[in-house]
DNA sequence: ACATAGGAAATCGTATACGATGGTGACATG
DNA sequence: CATGTCACCATCGTATACGATTTCCTATGT
Protein backbone atom coordinates (compact mmCIF):
# COMPACT_ATOMS: atom_id res chain seq x y z
CA UNK A 1 0.00 0.00 0.00
CA UNK A 2 2.95 2.32 -0.08
CA UNK A 3 2.30 3.13 -4.22
CA UNK A 4 0.09 5.84 -5.28
CA UNK A 5 -1.95 6.41 -8.16
CA UNK A 6 -0.08 8.86 -10.31
CA UNK A 7 -0.70 12.53 -9.71
CA UNK A 8 -2.85 14.28 -12.25
CA UNK A 9 0.72 16.34 -12.49
CA UNK A 10 1.90 13.17 -13.32
CA UNK A 11 -0.74 12.40 -16.14
CA UNK A 12 -0.06 15.54 -17.79
CA UNK A 13 3.47 15.66 -17.72
CA UNK A 14 3.33 12.04 -19.94
CA UNK A 15 0.31 13.16 -21.97
CA UNK A 16 1.91 16.12 -23.04
CA UNK A 17 5.47 14.75 -23.49
CA UNK A 18 3.86 11.98 -25.60
CA UNK A 19 2.38 13.70 -28.27
CA UNK A 20 5.28 16.01 -28.91
CA UNK A 21 7.14 12.69 -28.97
CA UNK A 22 5.16 11.62 -31.58
CA UNK A 23 4.03 14.75 -33.25
CA UNK A 24 0.80 15.18 -32.23
CA UNK A 25 2.05 18.59 -31.07
CA UNK A 26 4.23 19.42 -33.89
CA UNK A 27 7.20 21.91 -33.20
CA UNK A 28 5.63 25.67 -32.76
CA UNK A 29 2.81 24.44 -31.51
CA UNK A 30 1.10 26.51 -29.04
CA UNK A 31 0.10 24.36 -26.00
CA UNK A 32 -3.17 26.02 -24.48
CA UNK A 33 -2.87 25.09 -20.48
CA UNK A 34 -7.06 25.61 -20.28
CA UNK A 35 -7.58 23.07 -23.28
CA UNK A 36 -5.76 20.57 -21.95
CA UNK A 37 -7.07 21.29 -18.44
CA UNK A 38 -10.50 20.50 -20.49
CA UNK A 39 -9.41 17.62 -22.20
CA UNK A 40 -7.63 15.88 -19.74
CA UNK A 41 -10.58 16.70 -16.93
CA UNK A 42 -8.31 18.34 -14.27
CA UNK A 43 -7.66 21.93 -13.51
CA UNK A 44 -5.09 24.40 -14.70
CA UNK A 45 -2.30 23.56 -11.85
CA UNK A 46 -1.21 20.10 -12.92
CA UNK A 47 -0.99 21.26 -16.41
CA UNK A 48 0.96 24.24 -15.52
CA UNK A 49 3.34 22.22 -13.71
CA UNK A 50 4.09 19.57 -16.17
CA UNK A 51 4.92 22.10 -18.71
CA UNK A 52 7.36 23.56 -16.50
CA UNK A 53 9.09 20.49 -15.64
CA UNK A 54 8.94 20.18 -20.08
CA UNK A 55 10.35 23.91 -20.25
CA UNK A 56 13.25 22.27 -18.21
CA UNK A 57 14.01 19.65 -20.35
CA UNK A 58 13.69 22.04 -23.65
CA UNK A 59 11.11 20.60 -24.58
CA UNK A 60 8.82 23.71 -24.94
CA UNK A 61 9.53 27.33 -25.01
CA UNK A 62 7.54 29.79 -22.24
CA UNK A 63 7.09 32.85 -22.78
CA UNK A 64 5.11 34.89 -20.36
CA UNK A 65 1.96 36.01 -20.72
CA UNK A 66 2.01 34.27 -24.22
CA UNK A 67 2.54 30.84 -23.09
CA UNK A 68 4.31 27.56 -24.19
CA UNK A 69 5.14 26.24 -27.45
CA UNK A 70 6.72 23.10 -29.22
CA UNK A 71 10.29 24.05 -29.13
CA UNK A 72 11.08 24.87 -32.62
CA UNK A 73 14.72 23.58 -34.12
CA UNK A 74 16.53 24.78 -37.06
CA UNK A 75 19.69 22.62 -38.98
CA UNK A 76 22.08 24.12 -36.67
CA UNK A 77 21.12 23.12 -33.40
CA UNK A 78 19.96 19.87 -34.40
CA UNK A 79 23.57 19.34 -35.75
CA UNK A 80 24.88 20.50 -32.24
CA UNK A 81 22.41 17.93 -30.68
CA UNK A 82 23.94 14.94 -32.66
CA UNK A 83 27.32 16.03 -31.90
CA UNK A 84 26.60 15.80 -28.49
CA UNK A 85 25.15 12.55 -28.89
CA UNK A 86 28.31 11.26 -31.26
CA UNK A 87 30.65 11.80 -28.29
CA UNK A 88 28.56 10.92 -25.57
CA UNK A 89 27.50 7.53 -27.03
CA UNK A 90 31.45 6.51 -28.47
CA UNK A 91 32.44 7.39 -24.68
CA UNK A 92 29.93 5.17 -23.64
CA UNK A 93 30.60 2.55 -26.05
CA UNK A 94 33.55 2.30 -25.30
CA UNK A 95 32.91 2.24 -20.99
CA UNK A 96 30.53 -0.69 -21.64
CA UNK A 97 31.88 -2.75 -24.58
CA UNK A 98 34.09 -4.81 -22.19
CA UNK A 99 31.13 -6.01 -20.32
CA UNK A 100 28.80 -7.45 -23.71
CA UNK A 101 28.16 -11.45 -22.96
CA UNK A 102 27.63 -13.48 -25.51
CA UNK A 103 24.08 -12.78 -25.82
CA UNK A 104 24.49 -9.51 -26.43
CA UNK A 105 26.53 -10.10 -28.73
CA UNK A 106 23.98 -12.22 -30.43
CA UNK A 107 21.32 -9.86 -29.92
CA UNK A 108 23.75 -7.32 -31.46
CA UNK A 109 23.60 -9.11 -34.96
CA UNK A 110 20.43 -10.09 -35.06
CA UNK A 111 19.28 -6.94 -34.61
CA UNK A 112 21.60 -5.27 -37.10
CA UNK A 113 20.12 -8.34 -39.77
CA UNK A 114 16.90 -7.20 -38.75
CA UNK A 115 17.69 -3.37 -39.61
CA UNK A 116 18.74 -4.93 -43.03
CA UNK A 117 15.50 -6.31 -43.69
CA UNK A 118 13.82 -3.33 -42.86
CA UNK A 119 15.83 -1.62 -45.35
CA UNK A 120 15.11 -3.43 -48.30
CA UNK A 121 11.68 -3.28 -46.99
CA UNK A 122 11.67 0.52 -46.80
CA UNK A 123 9.90 0.43 -43.10
CA UNK A 124 11.43 3.80 -42.21
CA UNK A 125 9.48 3.21 -38.55
CA UNK A 126 10.65 -0.19 -37.67
CA UNK A 127 14.35 0.95 -39.60
CA UNK A 128 14.40 3.60 -36.70
CA UNK A 129 13.56 1.50 -34.07
CA UNK A 130 16.03 -1.17 -34.39
CA UNK A 131 18.66 0.86 -34.51
CA UNK A 132 17.56 2.84 -31.67
CA UNK A 133 17.72 -0.79 -29.91
CA UNK A 134 21.13 -1.28 -31.35
CA UNK A 135 22.86 0.76 -29.19
CA UNK A 136 20.53 -0.17 -26.28
CA UNK A 137 21.86 -2.81 -26.01
CA UNK A 138 25.27 -2.00 -25.78
CA UNK A 139 23.90 1.51 -23.29
CA UNK A 140 22.54 -1.34 -20.95
CA UNK A 141 25.91 -2.35 -20.47
CA UNK A 142 27.34 1.23 -19.88
CA UNK A 143 28.19 0.89 -15.90
CA UNK A 144 27.74 5.13 -15.80
CA UNK A 145 23.95 5.42 -14.76
CA UNK A 146 24.14 9.35 -15.39
CA UNK A 147 25.61 9.28 -18.67
CA UNK A 148 23.10 6.95 -20.02
CA UNK A 149 20.49 9.25 -18.57
CA UNK A 150 21.84 12.13 -20.48
CA UNK A 151 22.15 9.89 -23.69
CA UNK A 152 18.78 8.90 -23.46
CA UNK A 153 17.44 13.02 -22.83
CA UNK A 154 19.90 13.85 -25.99
CA UNK A 155 17.90 11.02 -28.15
CA UNK A 156 14.46 12.05 -26.64
CA UNK A 157 14.36 15.47 -27.69
CA UNK A 158 15.90 14.98 -31.09
CA UNK A 159 13.22 12.90 -31.29
CA UNK A 160 10.87 15.88 -30.78
CA UNK A 161 12.63 17.55 -33.40
CA UNK A 162 11.32 15.25 -36.18
CA UNK A 163 14.18 15.38 -38.57
CA UNK A 164 15.48 11.96 -36.81
CA UNK A 165 13.73 10.09 -39.63
CA UNK A 166 16.21 11.60 -41.83
CA UNK A 167 18.45 9.29 -40.44
CA UNK A 168 17.21 7.31 -43.55
CA UNK A 169 19.12 9.15 -46.24
CA UNK A 170 19.04 6.87 -48.74
CA UNK A 171 22.65 4.84 -49.18
CA UNK A 172 23.67 6.49 -45.61
CA UNK A 173 21.21 3.33 -43.81
CA UNK A 174 23.72 0.94 -46.06
CA UNK A 175 26.39 2.30 -44.39
CA UNK A 176 25.29 2.47 -41.11
CA UNK A 177 24.51 -1.03 -41.11
CA UNK A 178 27.59 -1.77 -42.27
CA UNK A 179 29.31 -0.05 -39.84
CA UNK A 180 27.27 -1.94 -37.27
CA UNK A 181 28.89 -5.05 -38.49
CA UNK A 182 32.14 -3.01 -38.12
CA UNK A 183 31.76 -2.36 -34.92
CA UNK A 184 30.22 -5.50 -33.67
CA UNK A 185 33.85 -7.02 -35.20
CA UNK A 186 35.83 -4.30 -33.31
CA UNK A 187 34.23 -5.17 -29.82
CA UNK A 188 34.55 -9.12 -30.27
CA UNK A 189 38.13 -8.89 -30.45
CA UNK A 190 38.48 -6.25 -27.93
CA UNK A 191 40.19 -4.01 -30.09
CA UNK A 192 40.40 -1.32 -26.98
CA UNK A 193 38.77 1.12 -25.92
CA UNK A 194 40.19 4.30 -27.69
CA UNK A 195 39.59 2.79 -31.10
CA UNK A 196 35.79 1.79 -30.09
CA UNK A 197 35.34 4.91 -29.18
CA UNK A 198 36.69 6.60 -32.39
CA UNK A 199 34.85 4.55 -34.39
CA UNK A 200 31.39 4.90 -32.34
CA UNK A 201 31.41 8.39 -32.75
CA UNK A 202 32.55 8.10 -36.36
CA UNK A 203 29.41 6.11 -36.90
CA UNK A 204 27.00 9.03 -35.60
CA UNK A 205 29.11 11.93 -37.25
CA UNK A 206 28.72 10.44 -40.38
CA UNK A 207 25.19 10.92 -40.20
CA UNK A 208 25.74 14.48 -39.38
CA UNK A 209 27.68 14.68 -42.34
CA UNK A 210 24.62 13.16 -44.22
CA UNK A 211 22.21 15.29 -42.63
CA UNK A 212 24.64 18.30 -43.62
CA UNK A 213 25.03 17.04 -47.55
CA UNK A 214 21.19 16.51 -47.86
CA UNK A 215 20.01 19.95 -46.00
CA UNK A 216 22.43 21.61 -47.96
CA UNK A 217 20.79 20.29 -51.31
CA UNK A 218 17.37 20.99 -49.65
CA UNK A 219 18.05 23.95 -48.60
CA UNK A 220 19.32 24.96 -52.97
CA UNK A 221 16.21 22.97 -53.64
CA UNK A 222 14.11 25.92 -51.96
CA UNK A 223 16.15 28.66 -53.33
CA UNK A 224 15.39 27.79 -56.82
CA UNK A 225 11.66 27.08 -56.16
CA UNK A 226 11.57 30.66 -54.70
CA UNK A 227 13.52 31.70 -57.70
CA UNK A 228 11.05 30.29 -60.03
CA UNK A 229 8.27 31.41 -58.14
CA UNK A 230 9.57 35.43 -58.61
CA UNK A 231 10.01 34.53 -61.89
CA UNK A 232 6.65 33.49 -62.63
CA UNK A 233 5.17 36.58 -60.80
CA UNK A 234 7.22 38.89 -63.06
CA UNK A 235 4.68 37.11 -65.99
CA UNK A 236 1.55 36.89 -63.72
CA UNK A 237 1.50 39.33 -61.69
CA UNK A 238 -0.54 38.93 -57.78
CA UNK A 239 -4.25 39.23 -58.44
CA UNK A 240 -4.42 38.86 -61.82
CA UNK A 241 -5.92 35.38 -62.00
CA UNK A 242 -8.88 35.32 -59.99
CA UNK B 1 8.24 48.63 -23.35
CA UNK B 2 8.07 45.07 -24.24
CA UNK B 3 9.87 43.70 -20.92
CA UNK B 4 7.82 42.19 -18.45
CA UNK B 5 9.34 42.81 -14.45
CA UNK B 6 10.56 38.72 -13.71
CA UNK B 7 7.37 36.78 -12.61
CA UNK B 8 7.19 35.79 -9.31
CA UNK B 9 7.77 31.80 -10.31
CA UNK B 10 11.06 32.98 -11.80
CA UNK B 11 12.13 34.62 -8.68
CA UNK B 12 11.28 31.67 -7.12
CA UNK B 13 13.04 29.57 -9.45
CA UNK B 14 16.46 31.64 -8.89
CA UNK B 15 16.15 31.89 -5.10
CA UNK B 16 15.67 28.53 -4.64
CA UNK B 17 18.91 28.00 -7.24
CA UNK B 18 20.96 30.21 -5.62
CA UNK B 19 20.37 28.63 -1.95
CA UNK B 20 20.99 24.93 -3.28
CA UNK B 21 23.85 26.16 -5.38
CA UNK B 22 25.65 28.01 -2.43
CA UNK B 23 24.95 25.21 0.25
CA UNK B 24 21.84 27.09 2.06
CA UNK B 25 19.76 24.02 1.37
CA UNK B 26 22.24 21.45 2.10
CA UNK B 27 21.79 17.71 0.11
CA UNK B 28 18.85 16.09 1.62
CA UNK B 29 17.66 19.54 2.78
CA UNK B 30 13.55 19.27 2.57
CA UNK B 31 11.63 22.76 0.89
CA UNK B 32 9.06 23.22 2.62
CA UNK B 33 6.74 25.05 -0.04
CA UNK B 34 4.46 26.60 2.28
CA UNK B 35 7.47 28.30 4.26
CA UNK B 36 9.15 29.60 1.05
CA UNK B 37 5.95 31.08 0.06
CA UNK B 38 5.59 33.33 3.29
CA UNK B 39 9.09 34.39 3.19
CA UNK B 40 9.11 35.34 -0.74
CA UNK B 41 5.52 36.92 0.01
CA UNK B 42 3.45 34.70 -2.96
CA UNK B 43 1.41 31.65 -2.88
CA UNK B 44 2.33 28.35 -3.18
CA UNK B 45 1.78 28.11 -6.90
CA UNK B 46 4.71 29.64 -8.10
CA UNK B 47 7.24 28.07 -5.72
CA UNK B 48 5.57 24.75 -6.94
CA UNK B 49 6.04 25.31 -10.67
CA UNK B 50 9.57 26.44 -9.50
CA UNK B 51 10.59 23.28 -7.98
CA UNK B 52 9.29 21.04 -10.89
CA UNK B 53 12.02 22.71 -12.67
CA UNK B 54 14.89 22.38 -10.47
CA UNK B 55 13.15 18.67 -10.08
CA UNK B 56 13.41 18.47 -13.90
CA UNK B 57 17.12 19.84 -13.78
CA UNK B 58 17.43 16.65 -11.08
CA UNK B 59 18.27 19.90 -8.49
CA UNK B 60 15.67 18.41 -6.38
CA UNK B 61 13.92 14.99 -5.83
CA UNK B 62 10.33 15.24 -5.43
CA UNK B 63 8.24 12.29 -3.76
CA UNK B 64 4.25 12.99 -3.93
CA UNK B 65 2.76 14.10 -0.32
CA UNK B 66 6.18 14.22 0.83
CA UNK B 67 7.98 17.33 -0.98
CA UNK B 68 10.90 18.08 -2.55
CA UNK B 69 14.24 17.63 -0.90
CA UNK B 70 17.56 18.23 -2.32
CA UNK B 71 19.29 15.91 -4.52
CA UNK B 72 21.23 13.57 -2.39
CA UNK B 73 24.66 12.77 -4.30
CA UNK B 74 26.87 9.42 -3.38
CA UNK B 75 30.42 9.38 -4.97
CA UNK B 76 29.42 7.30 -7.67
CA UNK B 77 26.89 10.14 -9.03
CA UNK B 78 29.63 12.19 -8.71
CA UNK B 79 32.09 10.39 -10.36
CA UNK B 80 29.94 9.52 -13.27
CA UNK B 81 28.84 13.21 -13.34
CA UNK B 82 32.75 14.44 -13.63
CA UNK B 83 33.48 11.25 -16.47
CA UNK B 84 30.92 13.33 -18.49
CA UNK B 85 31.82 16.33 -17.80
CA UNK B 86 35.40 15.47 -18.88
CA UNK B 87 34.44 14.15 -22.03
CA UNK B 88 32.32 16.90 -23.18
CA UNK B 89 34.80 19.62 -21.89
CA UNK B 90 37.67 17.70 -23.75
CA UNK B 91 35.54 17.62 -27.10
CA UNK B 92 34.50 21.06 -26.21
CA UNK B 93 38.15 22.43 -25.61
CA UNK B 94 39.36 20.26 -29.46
CA UNK B 95 36.35 22.10 -31.07
CA UNK B 96 36.98 25.80 -30.08
CA UNK B 97 40.45 26.29 -29.32
CA UNK B 98 41.28 26.87 -33.03
CA UNK B 99 39.22 30.20 -32.61
CA UNK B 100 41.11 31.44 -29.49
CA UNK B 101 42.23 34.81 -30.46
CA UNK B 102 45.56 36.61 -28.74
CA UNK B 103 43.66 37.87 -26.59
CA UNK B 104 42.16 34.56 -25.00
CA UNK B 105 45.25 33.31 -24.60
CA UNK B 106 47.00 36.07 -22.78
CA UNK B 107 43.84 35.89 -20.45
CA UNK B 108 44.09 32.25 -19.96
CA UNK B 109 47.61 32.52 -19.05
CA UNK B 110 46.72 35.51 -16.67
CA UNK B 111 44.27 33.85 -15.45
CA UNK B 112 46.57 30.51 -14.51
CA UNK B 113 48.88 32.19 -12.92
CA UNK B 114 46.68 34.12 -10.68
CA UNK B 115 45.38 30.36 -10.04
CA UNK B 116 48.56 29.70 -8.89
CA UNK B 117 48.73 32.83 -6.48
CA UNK B 118 45.41 31.65 -5.13
CA UNK B 119 46.95 28.29 -4.54
CA UNK B 120 49.92 29.74 -2.53
CA UNK B 121 47.04 31.86 -0.73
CA UNK B 122 45.05 28.47 -0.03
CA UNK B 123 42.40 30.82 -0.89
CA UNK B 124 40.14 28.01 -2.10
CA UNK B 125 37.35 30.17 -3.54
CA UNK B 126 39.14 32.22 -5.69
CA UNK B 127 40.83 29.42 -6.91
CA UNK B 128 37.79 27.37 -7.76
CA UNK B 129 36.43 30.69 -9.39
CA UNK B 130 39.62 31.54 -11.47
CA UNK B 131 39.67 27.17 -12.35
CA UNK B 132 36.02 27.59 -13.85
CA UNK B 133 36.69 31.28 -15.38
CA UNK B 134 39.75 29.83 -17.12
CA UNK B 135 37.58 26.64 -18.97
CA UNK B 136 35.39 29.63 -19.84
CA UNK B 137 37.81 31.26 -21.43
CA UNK B 138 37.59 28.14 -23.98
CA UNK B 139 34.21 27.60 -24.11
CA UNK B 140 33.40 31.07 -25.00
CA UNK B 141 34.90 29.91 -28.53
CA UNK B 142 33.16 26.99 -28.95
CA UNK B 143 30.55 26.93 -31.75
CA UNK B 144 28.18 24.24 -30.51
CA UNK B 145 25.72 26.06 -27.81
CA UNK B 146 23.89 23.54 -27.25
CA UNK B 147 27.33 21.56 -26.23
CA UNK B 148 28.09 24.57 -23.97
CA UNK B 149 24.85 25.06 -22.32
CA UNK B 150 25.28 20.67 -21.23
CA UNK B 151 28.48 21.35 -19.84
CA UNK B 152 27.04 24.39 -18.07
CA UNK B 153 24.35 22.66 -16.63
CA UNK B 154 26.74 19.47 -15.92
CA UNK B 155 28.74 22.10 -13.83
CA UNK B 156 25.69 23.58 -12.31
CA UNK B 157 24.65 20.30 -10.77
CA UNK B 158 28.11 18.94 -9.44
CA UNK B 159 28.31 22.33 -7.85
CA UNK B 160 25.14 21.39 -5.87
CA UNK B 161 26.86 18.36 -4.94
CA UNK B 162 29.13 20.17 -3.15
CA UNK B 163 32.35 18.21 -3.25
CA UNK B 164 33.64 20.39 -5.56
CA UNK B 165 36.22 21.77 -2.65
CA UNK B 166 37.69 18.54 -3.14
CA UNK B 167 39.32 19.76 -6.52
CA UNK B 168 41.50 21.50 -4.14
CA UNK B 169 43.28 18.02 -2.93
CA UNK B 170 46.38 19.42 -2.26
CA UNK B 171 49.29 18.26 -4.72
CA UNK B 172 46.23 18.22 -7.60
CA UNK B 173 46.05 21.52 -7.86
CA UNK B 174 49.66 22.00 -8.56
CA UNK B 175 49.43 19.22 -11.62
CA UNK B 176 46.39 20.91 -12.37
CA UNK B 177 47.71 24.13 -12.73
CA UNK B 178 50.97 22.52 -14.88
CA UNK B 179 48.20 21.21 -17.27
CA UNK B 180 46.97 24.20 -17.67
CA UNK B 181 49.84 25.29 -19.04
CA UNK B 182 50.83 22.48 -21.34
CA UNK B 183 46.93 23.03 -22.58
CA UNK B 184 48.11 26.39 -23.82
CA UNK B 185 51.29 25.32 -24.97
CA UNK B 186 49.70 22.30 -26.97
CA UNK B 187 46.79 24.85 -28.14
CA UNK B 188 49.13 27.85 -29.39
CA UNK B 189 51.37 25.09 -31.66
CA UNK B 190 48.22 24.31 -32.64
CA UNK B 191 48.94 20.23 -32.23
CA UNK B 192 45.28 18.71 -33.67
CA UNK B 193 42.48 18.42 -32.21
CA UNK B 194 42.71 14.95 -31.35
CA UNK B 195 45.79 15.69 -29.45
CA UNK B 196 43.76 18.56 -27.71
CA UNK B 197 40.80 16.77 -26.74
CA UNK B 198 42.97 14.13 -25.20
CA UNK B 199 44.63 16.39 -23.06
CA UNK B 200 41.91 18.34 -21.73
CA UNK B 201 39.79 15.32 -21.08
CA UNK B 202 42.87 13.83 -19.14
CA UNK B 203 43.07 16.76 -17.33
CA UNK B 204 39.64 16.93 -15.62
CA UNK B 205 39.94 12.69 -15.43
CA UNK B 206 42.72 13.33 -13.55
CA UNK B 207 40.67 15.25 -10.85
CA UNK B 208 38.29 12.21 -10.48
CA UNK B 209 41.33 9.84 -10.01
CA UNK B 210 42.27 12.37 -7.00
CA UNK B 211 39.19 12.08 -5.49
CA UNK B 212 38.53 8.32 -6.23
CA UNK B 213 41.78 8.29 -4.24
CA UNK B 214 40.47 10.56 -1.58
CA UNK B 215 37.42 9.21 -1.45
CA UNK B 216 38.79 5.72 -0.60
CA UNK B 217 40.94 6.59 2.39
CA UNK B 218 38.46 8.64 3.50
CA UNK B 219 36.36 5.38 3.67
CA UNK B 220 38.98 3.87 5.22
CA UNK B 221 39.54 6.53 7.79
CA UNK B 222 35.98 6.44 8.62
CA UNK B 223 36.08 2.44 9.12
CA UNK B 224 39.02 3.05 11.32
CA UNK B 225 37.39 5.67 13.65
CA UNK B 226 34.32 3.24 13.49
CA UNK B 227 36.05 0.32 14.61
CA UNK B 228 37.82 2.41 17.65
CA UNK B 229 35.21 3.61 19.05
CA UNK B 230 33.40 0.07 18.59
CA UNK B 231 36.50 -0.78 20.84
CA UNK B 232 36.65 2.06 23.34
CA UNK B 233 32.95 0.72 24.00
CA UNK B 234 33.64 -2.65 24.88
CA UNK B 235 35.62 -0.94 28.31
CA UNK B 236 32.64 1.80 28.41
CA UNK B 237 29.45 0.53 27.59
CA UNK B 238 26.97 3.55 26.42
CA UNK B 239 25.56 5.32 29.60
CA UNK B 240 28.32 4.82 31.92
CA UNK B 241 29.31 8.28 31.95
CA UNK B 242 26.36 10.45 32.54
C1' DA C 1 11.31 1.45 29.36
C1' DC C 2 9.61 0.24 24.93
C1' DA C 3 6.38 -0.57 21.31
C1' DT C 4 2.11 0.72 19.31
C1' DA C 5 -2.26 2.85 18.12
C1' DG C 6 -4.55 6.96 17.52
C1' DG C 7 -5.18 11.60 16.45
C1' DA C 8 -3.77 16.44 15.76
C1' DA C 9 -0.86 19.33 13.03
C1' DA C 10 1.81 20.02 9.06
C1' DT C 11 2.14 19.70 4.42
C1' DC C 12 0.89 18.31 -0.15
C1' DG C 13 -2.20 18.29 -4.52
C1' DT C 14 -5.85 20.35 -6.89
C1' DA C 15 -10.05 23.26 -7.86
C1' DT C 16 -11.99 27.61 -8.24
C1' DA C 17 -11.75 32.61 -8.67
C1' DC C 18 -10.01 36.78 -10.46
C1' DG C 19 -6.83 40.53 -11.88
C1' DA C 20 -3.28 41.24 -15.65
C1' DT C 21 -1.85 41.07 -20.31
C1' DG C 22 -1.71 40.58 -25.30
C1' DG C 23 -3.96 39.81 -29.59
C1' DT C 24 -7.91 40.81 -32.71
C1' DG C 25 -11.24 43.02 -34.98
C1' DA C 26 -14.54 46.98 -35.27
C1' DC C 27 -14.55 51.57 -35.95
C1' DA C 28 -12.95 56.20 -36.68
C1' DT C 29 -9.85 59.30 -39.07
C1' DG C 30 -6.56 61.08 -42.45
C1' DC D 1 -7.90 52.93 -49.02
C1' DA D 2 -4.43 52.92 -45.44
C1' DT D 3 -3.74 53.49 -40.75
C1' DG D 4 -4.33 54.21 -35.95
C1' DT D 5 -7.10 53.48 -31.73
C1' DC D 6 -10.01 51.35 -28.61
C1' DA D 7 -12.75 47.88 -26.61
C1' DC D 8 -13.37 42.97 -26.13
C1' DC D 9 -11.97 38.32 -25.45
C1' DA D 10 -8.86 34.48 -24.95
C1' DT D 11 -5.37 33.25 -22.14
C1' DC D 12 -1.92 33.72 -18.66
C1' DG D 13 -0.26 34.31 -13.64
C1' DT D 14 -1.39 34.12 -8.95
C1' DA D 15 -4.21 33.97 -4.59
C1' DT D 16 -7.28 31.59 -1.79
C1' DA D 17 -9.74 27.49 -0.28
C1' DC D 18 -10.10 22.75 0.87
C1' DG D 19 -9.78 17.66 0.75
C1' DA D 20 -5.97 14.07 0.93
C1' DT D 21 -1.93 12.18 2.95
C1' DT D 22 2.00 12.10 5.74
C1' DT D 23 4.38 13.16 9.91
C1' DC D 24 4.92 13.60 14.51
C1' DC D 25 3.48 13.67 19.10
C1' DT D 26 1.03 11.58 22.77
C1' DA D 27 -1.27 8.37 25.42
C1' DT D 28 -1.76 3.72 26.48
C1' DG D 29 -0.72 -1.07 27.33
C1' DT D 30 2.76 -4.58 28.12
Amino acid sequence: MTKHMPSKQQVAYHTLKQRILDGTYGPGYRIVIDRVAKELGVSAIPIREAIRRLEAEGFVEVERFSGAKVTRIDARMYEDCLSVLAVLEGYATAQAYRSLTDDDFQALRETNEAMRQARSDFDLTLYSRLNQQFHEIILRRCPNRYLVDEIHAVRERMDAMRVSVFNLIPHRASDSIAEHDKLIQLMAVDIGEEAVERFARQHRLATLEAFRRWNEQHHRMVAERKEWYRASREVHPPGTDS
